[in-house]
DNA sequence: TTGAGAACTGACCGAACGGTCAGGAGGATA
DNA sequence: TATCCTCCTGACCGTTCGGTCAGTTCTCAA
């Protein structure tokens, strides 16, 4: 019913192994022959079913941008304070989830401006920003940014971490960053310092 | 006197157009090519001086290397506490002044135990991580990584961001990190959670 | 002046990449 | 059976890359 099934069977195992190649070696060392050999087709195909290798990329990670978008409506809908835990706890969850495809990202990140599937996801990228931060006061948003380089950078590296201790490390990371009294106006030396 | 000043000079050229291109596109993304135009010599020039691609790198890196060595060797005679804390300014110091660099560490990071030249920065990056937590709790080593994953994602994008300010927003956010009290035990829920 | 060695180069190579294309295989339809 | 369309493929293309090599140019001491 669903027009050719055979199509879609194909497409999901292209995207399947590719997620799979690029979160062990990354998207600039993943070629499409690789891509094709692992989905057991040849690339000829990966390129009849995907409008190039970003197109790959983007319906690989298409999955988890849905999820970002749906977890920023969300918490847009509470109110600031609890939106902001919300958000801490919801982007934690979705990038242990994700974890695969978040190294992916980050590799890509500098080149995605060039991309233009990826134009709502970066979008989505400051909401989360700016939800995380929980206010538009600029040292707040920076210590956002600050976090959300944290998280990336711990799924960076292939980690032989459970996902539960993962969740927790960020977590509580976040929390220390984001939470707690607003840091001084002007450069804050903790008492007792040179 | 030196030998053979011609040899250094050129040498120089090569690295000096290296680290800017390195900084400005990439490691990847920058050819020999791309080093050899911007240093007004060839291709052939380049690899005459320098073993390689990897190599040019690892000239490049060399003087960031070795103040990251000299930072840890002065913070270890100190004592626990000021070590911590000069491991702290030490690291952003040295993170902002090398901030082109950063980002091609970055890039590099999951190529980096493939190439020889890498071994003892890999080494010292452990000491560095050891000396950011202040102690040999695992709790506080992962959020030191933590950390140095956040400053280092900072230092991604090309920001446009001043110096002092860059300074500034690294050292507020390691230190709400890594100083103050221990990390609870087991994952910590602050009050009024669903 | 001259010769030896250092410094440098153009031409070339093989490999890998993303992408294109004409056409084959195979099932549904008439 | 004949036709059509979807799915798929091998062969090929143009480009770029890191790296090699034989040979030329330059430097400098004897």
């Amino acid at each position: 019913m669903t027009a050719t099934p055979v199509r879609e069977r194909t497409r999901r195992e292209i995207e399947q192994q590719a997620m799979a190649l690029f979160a062990e070696k990354g998207y600039q060392a993943t070629s499409l022959q690789d891509i094709a050999t692992a989905a057991g087709c040849s690339k000829a195909t990966v390129l009849y079913h995907f409008n190039g290798k970003p197109a790959v990329l983007a319906a690989v990670v298409e999955p988890a941008a849905a999820t970002v978008t749906a977890l920023i409506e969300e918490a847009t809908q509470l109110r600031p304070a609890e939106a902001q835990d919300r958000a801490i706890t919801g982007f934690v969850d979705l990038a242990v989830r994700f974890r695969g495809l978040l190294a992916v990202l980050n590799e890509v990140v500098p080149t995605m401006p060039e991309i233009p599937e990826f134009g709502p996801m970066v979008a989505d990228g400051q909401k989360l920003i700016r939800l995380l931060a929980g206010s538009d006061d600029p040292r707040r948003l920076d210590l956002a940014g600050f976090a959300v380089n944290g998280v990336l950078g711990e799924f960076r590296s292939p980690h032989q971490r459970a996902d539960d201790e993962l969740r927790e490390l960020c977590v509580t990371a976040v929390r220390r960053l984001l939470t707690g009294p607003s840091p001084g106006p002007t450069h804050a030396s903790p008492p007792g310092q040179s």
